[in-house]
DNA sequence: CTGTTAGCGCATTCAA
DNA sequence: TTGAATGCGCTAACAG
């Protein structure tokens, strides 16, 4: 029922090895026969078997990109990016259309879960996958760590490239090579592609308390993820710093953690607001969760940025259409996608030591503003 | 170097056979037998050569999710629901952890293209996928639709599940059986979860025109997609019923079609302020259009809802939040993605006649307001 | 319940 | 430049 290489070569009156050729354009094949074989795939309409492919190669064409949560435009704007990268060839290439030897990318949703995340990189390992991108931050306990570690060594040892955007890098043992024969590629097959959340952080903090901000509460991430503790970290060094510290203890009771999302930043406001109702300002951990922390102050008749200031973190691009517009740290999550897609194809050059910064930029809009323009009104 | 599964049997002491029966969990295997494979894989740290098991099984685990912007949360909540509903099986089934017969659902952006669509589709053809979920609006050209009904019917005559999920049901001629033995599951391969569209839109505009609103400025979507047609098709009924045509035309002079961006629904509302300065209300084809339209108004100085009423569609998470929060059509995403998944693993019968309709819930909240509340005060 | 025997469809040696 | 053979790693009949 279904037709086979075999199938094409019988009609094409080659041998088996020839369409195999033409197909994957790796040999010299004479023009003719290439014509003679490519209208037989054609009038056949044959579909080449990529696990036979994969098997017989060794290895598949799939590239996959891990993502936290699918639902979120952070993870969606780089895969898209990334994507756009892998699987965009058409165009200028030789073989038009429906052959080629197309890369498939493929964003798997981890959904924030430690298990999916090893799942996933366990069926692409198995799915002898050409590469892998794990996006956005990555969940700090150290089992987990070394558990994806050592997949993640697995897999480069196996020939898969490894890209990690916005994400740290893993521990330098793992670079030097695996304890095998390892990749013949000059490459390095594991490079990082980091966001600077600290010092976007801090640099967001210190624009508030140059506008006179004191009592400045902070929305956080979940505890354990490395972009929570980077963008908290910076926050922190900013306040010290200014030599305003949370309050008597080291912990800063003025620090709420919670997932990245508005109802989060809903929840962690109002928990603020009753731990400090002097409260003039609020650092959300991203935009999204700033939107929540919005509404809450709203809700609470607040005004913004009259009463309280509200800054996020990311400039996903609603953020500019909120009301007032919000301060927030511009991560170029697109540009940061696309080449983290150069890196896994092979078609960028790893950066020096495989690790590049990516910069964070400051993005001051009308949701900050000085502190106690209308502060006295409040108790 | 790699280990495969014949290095397992060995390791066991069993045949390969019988690794590959523990492994797949099909067949009784006695349990010491399979405690001591189990401990083999472990011992070996062995993972599965998926193109070889697919080559001898005749069938992937795969499933491709085909979405047409995978940075619109409107995709990534449908993504992410049908990806929990295939890849989430872990926790109470027989195997734990790294073994099992998961299925691997991944999402493949198309952004938009034809080409892109097609490519996808092929790939995962390739890739003897299990099945294919397709989300959100079809692009009309006849030759494209053409030519994605040949090959969603190639791939559910080559036993890949096909289900669409906020896209109308292909033509019928599909529905029936290829021209082959095609499959001999008793399940329907093609199901279609169609959404409300033009009912959801028949609905705003009729709220809008409740409010007595009569200028009512409509952007549309990309021209040829499905959602675009339906969705404009409801608000014109709406309209006609109501008595209130667009201009003397039939062509409505108030629609300005663009993508399904927030720039485009800046542009376009500025563009509709120019045609008709006596606007009272807006009517976007989505939300994130709806984001751009309210910022266009607010440039020109005019106030949401007192001068110009918006609303949008979808109901995404961040139109609760904006402000006035938005009124818009709810549709539920996660809901219907979660559908789709389990229709696509065959969790799930398909509905009766293969189409499902999805129900469209008007959210009415603060952008919309009566019409000529402050409308004295312009030209 | 388990071992044996054959391929699945293709990429790649090696000759010619 | 092309054809003939071989095996990739696994599953699926069959027997036993």
């Amino acid at each position: 029922m279904t037709v086979t290489l075999a199938d094409v070569a019988a009609r094409a009156q080659v041998s088996p090895a020839t369409v195999s050729r033409v197909l994957n354009g790796n040999y010299p094949v004479a023009a003719t026969t290439r014509e003679r074989v490519l209208r037989a795939v054609d009038d056949l309409d044959y579909v080449l078997n990529g696990p036979a492919s994969a098997l017989a190669a060794a290895t598949s064409d799939l590239v996959g990109i891990l993502v936290n949560d699918i639902a979120d435009p952070f993870f969606g704007i780089m895969a898209g990016a990334a994507q756009s990268q892998i699987g965009g060839a058409e165009g200028a290439g030789s073989g038009a259309g429906r052959a080629g030897s197309e890369k498939l990318a493929i964003v798997c949703n981890t959904g924030g879960s430690p298990e999916r995340e090893l799942t996933y990189l366990t069926l692409l390992q198995r799915q002898r996958a050409a590469a892998v991108i794990l996006t956005g931050g990555a969940i700090e306990d150290p089992g987990h760590s070394a558990a994806v570690a050592a997949k993640l060594a697995k897999l480069a040892d196996g020939g898969t490239r490894v890209v990690l955007c916005g994400r740290p890098p893993l521990p330098s043992s793992l670079l030097g090579g695996g304890d095998g024969e390892g990749n013949g590629d000059g490459d390095a097959v594991v490079a990082a592609l980091t966001f600077d959340n600290r010092g976007g952080a801090r640099r967001l903090t210190e624009h508030l308390l140059a506008l006179g901000h004191r009592r400045i509460g902070y929305v956080a991430g979940p505890v354990e993820r490395t972009t929570t503790r980077h963008r908290l970290e910076g926050h922190r060094e900013a306040m010290a710093a200014a030599g305003v510290l949370g309050g008597g203890t080291g912990e800063d009771e003025l620090t709420v953690h919670g997932p990245y999302d508005r109802q989060s930043g809903y929840d962690a406001t109002l928990e603020l607001l009753r731990r400090e109702p002097g409260l003039t300002a609020v650092v959300a951990a991203n935009d999204t969760v700033a939107l929540g922390a919005c509404a809450a102050l709203r809700d609470r008749g607040l005004r913004i940025p009259d009463d309280v200031s509200v800054a996020g973190f990311d400039d996903l691009p609603f953020s500019v259409d909120t009301v007032p517009a919000l301060t927030t740290v511009r991560l170029p999550l697109h540009e940061a996608g696309a080449r983290a897609g150069r890196l896994a194809t092979g078609r960028e050059a790893a950066p020096p030591g495989g690790v590049a910064s990516v910069a964070a930029e400051l993005m001051v809009r009308g949701s900050t503003g000085r502190a106690g323009r209308a502060g006295a009104s409040r108790g």
